[in-house]
DNA sequence: GATGTTTCACAGTA
DNA sequence: CTACTGTGAAACAT
């Protein structure tokens, strides 16, 4: 968390974003031809936004509303910015323009490729960057009018260009021709993510048979009582969260549903088209430089969540290119590549990559049959060498908890200063591009290598207190770690990775009858029963959905320690370490990788029945159900994007948990959890060993993939004054209010 | 059981 | 419309 908020600062501020106004008149709304008019979302509903003009066709010119961007109300470039920056302007897309409103290129023809694309729901703000000059003097390289390449290599390099003032300086490109940009240090573009489409914009979703219906035009539709416009909190970063949510939640929820019928596995895919027929996808513009919303070290476990959130905008080759105008010329640069880690030779140098280019593989095999060509992605890598482009590189690592799984990890911005041929083993001609980092940037898989150190040599890492703080207790061993002050660990209790009842709870638990296993598709299964015909977690150990009680199979079970529906009971799996804050006292990371949906730990210390705190003064480790955990709900997948009816949980129908953990005197990780009002943590009821709804496990899950070494937190809840007899905020000012140091821009300032 | 290799249907873009 | 681009997961092999 800390971590992440200290990266954003820092990140911007190369590049940093003049004036970046908030949209404020994107119109949600919900179609109430899909019969959603009873339907009536959470609070914190990831997509409550459709845009109001519908998609973009060719053919079909798409005027912005007149209140659409009353800052920029005619032009793509507005005056009043692009003239006052004397040293250049830059325009989102490399040839469109938009004039009075309408998508146009620069012959005036609509456009819908990747280079002119001018996306309905995005009206691209233009911004003015930074006026570092010595950015732009060593970051720009001119552009070389002698482009002929010549096999086989080597080619120059990027020191044989003397760095010059780029012309593009001193004579402004002409603010209509869309120029693209030379380098993101130098300019930038802002627009304002397209996100938070309504899911279910288009009123003609074709039920649950999701087959196809290729891209189609979402419809406008109208249901003002749906209506909800929380502009304050739009938020680049906001936007593609909530966009991978959704699109994990519906790849669990396709994978849950294929178990059943036991048909082949490509939940990914399935969750993508539909993702993609709603237009459910930020960033759709390409660009150069960072993506809006996207942080070094971002996790992506498929590829389609790096086209969805536009960070790499090919759903299979590994690199993504565009074409960018750059004064009279037009060239092809590369924008991110992917390195899917075939060629691992420099382990040490995390800094450097060597980046072979596409081409020349037979068709049905992957044996090269031929040499590379100068074309395509190679050609614009080339070219992205000679023009200084920053690219973004995409770099994967082994997932630890899933070996055999790769990871993508966003590790920020390189520049090629070195291009090869190279004969491959095959005999043929292969291109190799050595791309350097962009000094200055938080750590992305160099975090993963640093970790794989401390894996095997733990006295490698410093400043650690306790090798491990559960003694032996937890699965893995549990890190205490400060490297932030004298403090030498928290003040002492008794670890325990179990629930402490203060009577022992005698309601039993009903059991299964299943041999060895429950199986997705066993309707006799009274567990599955009871989770509602469906097994909660997917065969590789992620929660589906969040619910208000999940059963999982318990001692009076036939089936095995191994059932899958004994997910959080078997402890934890990921490699703990609590740390010193800078601010917030001690905090809980994980080594590992966490996924969307994986279980993280379950909050475990003593069942209470009194809220009282001890004569000292206040006791900060409890956990106290105060509401559904709004994050929870949202988290969940959206049914109607399935073509399923929506289900509604009457909120009333939701009893309130009696149970009040402390973990004061005893307790496991979960006590040195920090509260954030944009927590990456939520928590979910688990029922295992007993019977009694009122008192069940409350076991942690992660909301989105959390990169390791980042903070892990939940959201404590609202206060809740007005709902509580027993605590009023005294007027003294000793009430248990907080101030919250979450740092996140949605946060309540306080929390108890 | 763990790891490596092959196979195959396939999605989005140029 | 087609060619191009490897992917991701299962099946198979070691």
């Amino acid at each position: 968390m800390e971590e992440n908020t200290k990266c954003a600062p820092s990140l911007s501020k190369e590049m940093e974003v003049v004036d970046v106004k908030p949209l404020r008149t994107l119109t949600p709304m919900f179609p109430s031809s899909l019969g959603l008019d009873s339907f009536s979302p959470p609070a914190s509903w990831p997509f409550v936004f459709i845009t109001p003009h519908g998609s973009f066709t060719p053919g079909n010119e798409v005027k912005f509303p007149s209140n659409f961007c009353s800052l920029y109300p005619t032009t793509f470039c507005p005056k009043g910015v692009s003239e006052t920056s004397t040293k250049s302007s830059l325009v989102e897309k490399s040839s469109g323009t938009v004039h009075d409103g309408v998508c146009k290129n620069a012959n005036g023809h609509l456009h819908d490729t990747a280079v002119a694309h001018c996306p309905p729901q995005t009206m691209p703000l233009i911004t003015v960057l930074s006026d570092n000059e010595e950015d732009m003097l060593v970051h720009s390289v001119p552009p070389t009018t002698d482009m002929k390449i010549e096999r086989p290599a080597p080619m120059r390099s990027c020191n044989d260009v003397p760095p010059t003032i780029d012309m593009n300086i001193e004579q402004p490109v002409p603010l209509r021709s869309c120029t693209g940009v030379l380098s993101t240090s130098d300019l930038k573009i802002e627009e304002p993510v397209p996100l938070r489409s309504c899911p279910m914009g288009g009123g003609e979703i074709e039920g649950s048979d999701v087959k196809k219906p290729k891209r189609k035009r979402l419809k406008k539709a109208h249901d003002p009582e749906l209506m909800m416009l929380p502009s304050s909190s739009y938020d680049a970063r906001e936007s593609v969260e909530a966009i991978l949510m959704t699109f994990d939640a519906l790849r669990r929820r396709i994978l849950q549903l294929e178990e059943v019928k036991d048909v082949t596995r490509r939940s990914f895919t399935k969750a993508g088209s539909v993702m993609m027929d709603h237009d459910l996808r930020a960033n759709k513009v390409k660009r150069i430089g960072h993506v809006p919303g996207i942080e070094v070290g971002d996790l992506f476990f498929f590829r389609i969540e790096m086209l969805l959130v536009g960070l790499q905008a090919q759903s299979v080759s590994g690199i993504d290119y565009m074409t960018v105008r750059f004064g009279d010329e037009e060239d092809p640069v590369a924008v991110a590549v992917v390195s899917a880690g075939g060629y691992e030779n420099d382990d040490e140098d995390v800094d450097v990559l060597i980046y072979s280019g596409q081409g020349g593989s037979g068709k049905n095999d992957k044996k090269q049959t031929d040499d590379q060509k100068l074309e395509r992605g190679n050609l614009a890598l080339e070219k992205s060498l000679h023009r200084g482009i920053d690219i973004r590189v995409i770099r994967t690592a082994k997932d630890t908890g899933n070996p055999g799984n790769k990871i993508y990890v966003y590790d920020g911005l390189y520049k090629i200063d070195k291009s090869w041929v190279e004969k491959a083993k095959s005999g043929f001609n292969v291109f190799k591009y050595r791309l350097v980092r962009v000094p200055g940037q938080p750590d992305g898989i160099a975090t993963w290598k640093k970790i794989e150190k401390w894996r095997k040599d733990p006295l490698s890492r410093g400043k650690v207190i306790l090798p491990d703080m559960s003694s032996g207790d937890e699965n893995l061993p549990v890190c205490l770690f400060n490297d932030v002050d004298d403090e030498k660990g928290p003040n002492h209790f008794v670890y325990t990775t179990k629930l402490h009842y203060s009577s022992p709870i005698a309601k039993p638990l009903p059991g299964c009858m299943c041999h060895s296993a429950c199986l997705p598709s066993d309707a006799n299964c009274s567990c599955l029963q009871q989770n509602g015909g469906d097994l909660p977690y997917t065969s590789n150990g992620l929660l589906v959905s969040h619910k208000p009680l999940v059963y999982e199979c318990g001692p009076s079970c036939q089936c095995t320690l191994s059932c899958r529906n004994r997910l959080t009971q078997k402890g934890v799996t990921l490699r703990f370490e609590v740390f010193r804050t800078k601010d917030r006292g001690w905090g809980l990371r994980s080594w590992d990788p966490i996924r969307a949906g994986a279980f993280i730990c379950e909050y475990t210390g003593e069942v209470t029945d009194n809220f009282r705190e001890d004569e000292d003064g206040e006791n900060e480790y409890i956990f106290q159900p105060r509401s559904t955990d709004d994050n929870a709900s949202s988290w969940n997948y959206i049914p109607e994007l399935l073509g399923e009816p929506s289900h509604p949980e009457p909120s009333d129908a939701i009893k309130p948990l009696q149970i009040i953990i402390s973990a004061k005197n005893m307790g496991n990780v979960s006590r040195f959890m920090n509260h954030s009002c944009s927590p990456n943590v939520f928590w979910q009821a688990v029922q295992h060993d007993h019977g009694d709804e009122g008192y069940p496990h409350i076991m942690f899950f992660a909301i989105r993939h959390i990169p390791p070494m980042t903070e892990l937190t939940y959201d404590y809840g609202p206060c809740g004054y007005e709902n509580s007899k027993e605590e009023v905020p005294s007027s003294d000012g000793s009430g248990r209010t907080k101030k919250c140091l979450c740092g996140s821009p949605k946060c309540r300032g306080v929390f108890c």
